[in-house]
DNA sequence: GAAGACTGTGACGGAATTGTTACAGAGCGA
DNA sequence: TCGCTCTGTAACAATTCCGTCACAGTCTTC
């Protein structure tokens, strides 16, 4: 569904044979905001990206049993992999020569010695240009109650009306599925997350603040005691 | 019959001299759903340019008989082909400078060494920015704020007013988008190019910037916490 | 009609986000 | 080289937001 900017952490894959270069990466990276996987080799970055689909790979140039080269190429063969950004550590500025590059398709290179903090940067710049894609023109409607994704804007029987990001979210998903129940752990999934270990009466709360600030729309949202809320068209 | 399911797909000219690189970008780009002209130098690029009209163009900087710039230049003469958006290819940064912004009139550009679809990814960018943005305005003008992009001014209530080249870009930007959240990351790759790698509270700094130059307009710019910046027509 | 389960409401402290200020380095022209 | 402007970053302050809780109110079931 991808309602934009998604707490949802994104994991991010490091493979380096040397551990303290890995540690370094893996531990500035994780304070950044990721979630880390290490590995310590060619083989095992393949194993682990397979396995676990990362948002990205950081791969070292030079690794026993596999080079990077390798594992992001063998990765470009399956259509579940292919599309995962490669930033690429080397040596030497000339190590990767153009040509080589392009073809692998690594999506930025990072030369050694390299800051800690520049990983980070690229990382993020490589994020950042993968994700500028999509943004798809989305307007809901629902009785008086309007939602423009883009300009990120609810207006209220004409009257534009300020909501935060949560409560944002709750409220377009509400609309999306205008009329369908949606049970708490649902709507906590969907807006909140997969992984967030939240109470479920937090739903609740926010739910009473949509109504709060939905004014004389607020009985659009019914609620269906011992499941859920529901949408609906028109009050009743 | 063939009914609908012809999604007009956009005819795009790539003009590179070295073959791989031509072949890879044709590939790609075919990959992506366009229909994908090739040149190999500039004289010819500026030929089936002129015959073919494509939606976009892409074009090595350094190219024999004629660049990727005098291209560009020769196109913007003809009202037939002025409008044709031009993602540029270079091979240091430093030349970035003189193609982004200047009269040539670049949209976008890339530096080598890139990865295939950053350049997909690209393109698309630069066509959804000219479908977004008709006519493409020299000037623009949103409350009492005017921006007159040929001769590089400002106007705020009619009075003159200086900003810094970053500045310029940042209300540029803003303002054609008027009334549409930008979130950050939007904002650092079309402002700051694409392959920056630059922190997100940079951006911040040189919103508060510019609402210090702006003055009684400051309140034109609109925090959107969580996601990022939007301009509205009027304070609120 | 009463007990129990469920939901609405208001308040609160911590966390996250943004505004603000200061500063160091790059780039540039004199 | 010296000063200047412009920029990106860091650090701190101010603000807003969010999840939780306690309690009150409402509904269901018996």
């Amino acid at each position: 569904m991808n309602l934009s900017p998604i707490p949802a952490r994104k994991k991010i894959l490091v493979a380096d044979d040397e551990p303290d270069v890995l540690n370094l990466l893996a531990l500035n990276l994780q304070r950044a905001g990721f979630d880390v996987l290490k590995a310590e080799d060619g083989e095992q970055a393949l194993r682990i990206a397979r396995e676990e689909i990362p948002s990205l790979l950081v791969l070292d140039l030079m690794m026993p049993r596999l080079s990077g080269l390798e594992v992001a190429k063998l990765l470009k063969q399956s259509p579940q992999t292919a599309r995962i950004p490669v930033v690429m550590l080397t040596a030497k500025a000339d190590e990767v020569d153009r040509i080589v590059g392009l073809e692998l398709g690594a999506d930025d290179y990072v030369t050694k010695p390299f800051s800690p903090r520049e990983i980070v940067l690229r990382v993020q710049s490589v994020l950042r240009r993968m994700d500028a894609v999509p943004a798809h023109a989305d307007e809901l409607e629902v009785g008086g109650i309007k939602v423009d994704r883009i300009r990120h804007q609810v207006q209220i029987d004409g009257q534009a009306s300020e909501f935060t990001a949560t409560e944002f979210k709750l409220l377009s998903v509400l609309m999306e599925r205008c009329g369908r129940l949606q049970s708490r752990e649902v709507l906590l999934n969907d807006v909140w997350g997969y992984e967030s270990v939240i109470d479920t009466r937090t739903v609740d709360t926010h739910i009473r603040r949509l109504r709060e600030k939905l004014g004389s729309s607020a009985d659009l949202i019914e609620t269906v005691r011992g499941f859920g809320y529901r949408m609906v068209a028109a009050g009743r």
